[in-house]
DNA sequence: AGATATAATTGGAACGTTCCAAATATGTCA
DNA sequence: TGACATATTTGGAACGTTCCAATTATATCT
């Protein structure tokens, strides 16, 4: 229907220059006459031109696009962490192809091979569970950026971003500790991620810390989600002497558990104390609001995507691994009183 | 540092055949004799050849890109539904540009001008607040398919996906009449979204229906969020003859309403009938499970998906108008006994 | 005015693919 | 075997940009 595109030629045509100068204007060059670089520009608003990066990209080898994968965008978790990154990408004059592999290594492979035709920069992955160092390979060797997110792909040479979860894990537990509490459980999860190992060896050690001896079956596996956590309640109330608070993976889970131990009568905060990881943004609003160990998601995402366009510019691939700082929200789902030092600041 | 990038060319010189035959055989084409083909394949494998989809698009003058910008993406809802497009999107052998607007029209309004550049063959878009119909006419003029979710945008040629707003809306307080309700509430929402006013009037034609006189008192404003319930339920509070029930905007509102509701010491489901609309994935999960209309959010998205494709796919620019039905799914926070016709199948 | 420096502009080749028209190989029939 | 049909292969032009080296216009200096 409407006729063909038209292209930098028709500007320099319409303009009476050449379609380098055209060019030179479209990239702001310092080069080209002030008077031309106007005239110029208002052809090129005149006629409704549009840029046809893929043409640029073509010639120069490079392009503005980043490819990112994330396992579930369903958990807010992820979905504050694609938010952050959007928003460096964005303002960074990038585009990013954003796809979700709902944890399936197959469908992540199929993707990033996709992306990957398709020229991608560079590429943040928050891995599907099962993803090997050796699925990144073939993107790695290839010089194109790679930053890995969330999850350890231990053996990969990539950039890699983490939250500290041992740390922020012990810190959660010792704060259980200091109410009193002695059965703690740690709930949600499967054994085989890393985030889950590194979460549960922070529990562990704040226990023995502590003192208090560990016992397996406070150990509550179950899907990283909040149904997860209702299932992992009633799973719990079946153990004779149960916990009487717990660390939950995330807090996808921790209110899962908040639902599950209403629906069995027992107060979140008053009877049983509850812990998240993650600080979603609801976990500020819920009720009772969440006591979490906030990895801040959106900033997480901010700083992954600086890695990645840090790194794409450098053109190096020397990795870079980071740990990002956690730090223990005390709210009201554990049933403690609020105290100064951990005093929330206001939104 | 590794070498430039494997071509056609180079293919088509280690197998012994001119570069055309190459491509025939990238296109699964029918003409090349099935020896070649085996030849040319595994000389592909050999080299590790990365198909490059720039080149190929800027020869065909189409991609296989679409573009998908949603208003807010840490909404489930809208993640649930980008996930649904993603879908469909991948396994048609596509890639997506997936954006966040943050319900910004300057940003959305880059982001699809940024996707344009890139050479998107169609775009999805649930528009941000204060979108109008021209901000989508110079996109639409230049014959990219577009099509429109969720929100309306009267006037603009487009392809639109609905969901019954008003059915669904005069539904729920259909029945939170039959419940017995006669002060029943409206909550959450900015007076400014076509979404707002349509279930509005599915709400005031139920009341109307019920003989049941109007009552803008009952009608609370607030951010369709999680926050904006909780804040809802604190404006509620203040009025003297306040509601009994009420029908939420979203889902998110009518988990926060509940979570405003338990803390000032209402139990939700009992003391106070609450109906969502949406049916996110947490509404089956939640204690009290929730009662809500369900908008199957994946499925809506998988049916933008498919429209956009058979619309790019087709070539012509007919527009299309879809409303997806919708129906009441009562659990338990609306204090209804589960009827049978309403029951919930499982999952 | 002529030389020289500097500013601005420019034509063509190149990027990696697809498409077309034309060429070549293979098979079939009388 | 020659003529014809069919199957397979193939060079080059084209897509819309950028880059380079080279050219032309303008300013500056003696």
């Amino acid at each position: 229907m409407s006729r063909s595109r038209t292209t930098v030629v028709d500007i320099a045509h319409a303009a009476g220059v050449s379609k380098s100068t055209v060019s030179l204007v479209l990239q702001g060059s310092p080069l080209v006459n002030e008077k031309t670089r106007e005239k110029v520009n208002s052809v090129i608003a005149d006629l409704g031109y549009i840029y046809n990066r893929g043409a640029a990209n073509l010639r120069q080898a490079r392009s503005k696009i980043v490819g990112i994968v994330v396992n579930d965008l369903t958990n807010s978790f992820f979905a504050e962490l694609a938010v952050g990154m959007d928003m460096v990408v964005q303002s960074a004059g990038y585009v990013q192809f954003l796809a979700h592999s709902g944890e399936s290594v197959d469908r992540q492979r199929e993707v990033i091979a996709s992306m990957r035709e398709n020229g991608i920069a560079g590429l943040i992955l928050s891995p599907a569970r099962g993803t090997e160092a050796a699925d990144l390979k073939p993107l790695i060797d290839s010089g194109i950026p790679v930053v890995v997110v969330v999850r350890n792909l231990p053996g990969a040479k990539v950039s890699t971003l983490l939250s500290d979860n041992y740390t922020g894990a012990k810190a959660a537990v010792r704060h259980l500790v200091s109410l009193g509490h002695r059965r703690i459980g740690f709930m949600g999860g499967f054994i085989d991620t890393a985030v889950f190992a590194e979460r549960l060896r922070g529990y562990r050690d704040a226990l023995q810390e502590a003192g208090i001896a560990a016992d397996d079956a406070l150990i509550i596996h179950s899907a990283p989600s909040r149904a997860g956590g209702v299932a992992a309640v009633e799973r719990m109330m079946l153990h004779p002497d149960r916990a009487t608070a717990a660390l939950c993976l995330n807090d996808a889970v921790a209110f899962g558990v908040c639902d599950g131990l209403r629906s069995v009568g027992i107060d979140p905060g008053k009877g049983f104390g509850v812990i998240g990881f993650d600080d979603v943004i609801e976990a500020k609003t819920a009720v009772p609001a969440l006591t979490t160990v906030s990895v801040d998601p959106q900033g997480m995402g901010q700083r992954a995507a600086q890695l990645l366009l840090k790194q794409i510019n450098a053109g190096g691939n020397e990795q870079e691994s980071l740990v990002t700082s956690v730090r223990l929200v005390v709210r009201q789902s554990c049933g403690a009183p609020v105290r100064n030092n951990y005093l929330e600041e206001m939104a």
